[in-house]
DNA sequence: CACACGATTGCCGATGAACGGAAAAGCGAC
DNA sequence: GTCGCTTTTCCGTTCATCGGCAATCGTGTG
């Protein structure tokens, strides 16, 4: 805890400033950074003085301040997503190209997924899916995929919480899941009609590492009135063992179960 | 200045230790980023402490520590760059598509060209410019279109300073750079061969914010041999303006000078 | 022009989080 | 076992942090 009489260290703050900022409020003036934040006014103008020295923020002619440029470069410098996301980005210009809708790619973090990237999608669908941004693991294509690849007593963790019913497809039931989720570890993709948007299906399918596990998830969402919906797969699937290749993957060795059936 | 005796905020110790990390040293323990950043050991360890709880940093089953997750999600979901990188990256594909090697997007900030996205270039040219990467302005095609559409008092401050001369046809000398700059201003594009490595070319072309200021540079980079390099340019101004008009910019108003001649 | 309202900066005493040395506890490797 | 390394625990000192209060600046309003 630090010397605040709210017992917060200074890297609390630190987060709950750069919380503040999101795609809706990229800038703002100090007053409403301190108001959204919560912290008392005097701290906010010191803590933020701070952060512009070290150009982790940067103040805008207007007065109004944001994410510094210094921040996001040493983030992406040092962040192993931007190794991911380079790796994956070619494949995904590949499925965009033949699939022609929304492309994104997900992993696993804090029992929700985190989407990395996201390309394509002038298209007309419903897509919520935002760079950055989060979704529930059971309401996704992405999700599901990188559940059923993650160790059982995890699964479990997750499926006792309270889960959210976006559409009736949404699957809240736990033994329903489970049984879902077995079968996903087998085919090796998922398909999700309307889980989360009535209008759209997911289709997913897992990412490797050098080691053999599942680091991330390739989707795309296609509108759910079309019907050859699993000639999308195939696609998927090549795409997704060449990012894994990039990645330094060397194919399926020992314990790799999925073709046995 | 913090409780240190070096006299340094936490907000400098916290830069400390995010500046360790890049591509080349990902990850590390916490007794070698003490080493790195120069902090005495019982500081490093209790500031990582910190920062993993509020999972700033990650910790890897060997005990190593890279950059968290939850950072990378923080300052992409705030940062104005996700939003330029966004809006530009499908008319960059458009380029990369035409041009077939490799395209970048920089932008000006602390006197040097800084590269927002890049992709490209499965070829075999020799190409530096990384994502999150840094090159001086006066040798890349991106910097010096930026350096011409920055203030003229500003420009003199950068010529000023010592110009490092990469290869013969580097450009060093103030008077010399002046006019250059003055035709890039005109002509609305740079054309650089092998400024800073001998067997390129580089071609970049300004983008436009809403207010009509250069924001960006988007740029490819070509074999040096390659003749008719020229005929690269219009691709390049095209899709500029493309990411311009996704940036809010209205065609050139009062003030656009360009189209002059 | 005076006024109100908000954002921003300056001041300052009290407090306790941050500091970092030292030493001990793990952990391999030879 | 013993060396070399990383990591953790302990603890007294101290000064940066904290945050209330008030002054100042900036802008729009009657």
């Amino acid at each position: 805890m630090a010397n605040s009489a709210s017992g917060e260290s200074i890297i609390g703050r630190f987060v709950k400033i750069v919380s503040a900022f999101d795609d809706r409020h990229p800038s703002m003036s100090v007053a409403e950074l301190g108001r959204r934040t919560g912290l008392p006014v005097t701290t906010t103008y010191r803590l933020v003085n701070d952060l512009l020295l070290e150009r982790l923020l940067d103040r805008e002619p207007g007065g109004n301040v944001h994410i510094g440029t210094r921040m996001w470069e040493l983030v992406s410098r040092g962040s192993k997503m931007v190794g991911l996301r380079e790796a994956a980005l070619p494949f995904m210009e590949d499925v965009q190209a033949v699939v022609q809708h929304s492309t994104t790619l997900g992993i696993l973090d804090s029992d929700e997924v985190l989407y990395i990237e996201r390309i394509g999608s002038h298209s007309t669908i419903v897509d919520i899916t935002k760079i950055a941004g989060r979704l529930p693991l059971h309401a996704t294509s992405s999700g599901l995929v990188l559940l059923a690849n993650s160790p059982s007593e995890y699964q479990e963790t997750v499926l006792a919480r309270a889960l959210t019913k976006f559409t009736e497809t949404t699957l809240t039931d736990p033994s329903q899941l489970r049984r879902h989720l077995a079968e996903i570890r087998q085919r090796g993709y998922a398909v999700m009609p309307g889980v989360i948007v009535k209008e759209s299906s997911g289709i997913a399918v897992p990412v490797f590492g050098p080691d053999n596990t599942v680091v991330a998830a390739l989707s795309v969402v296609v509108p759910r009135n079309e019907e050859n919906v699993p000639a999308r797969v195939p696609v998927l699937l090549a795409s997704a063992r060449g990012i894994s290749r990039a990645l330094g993957w060397r194919g399926e060795l020992k314990g790799a179960l999925r073709q046995s059936h």
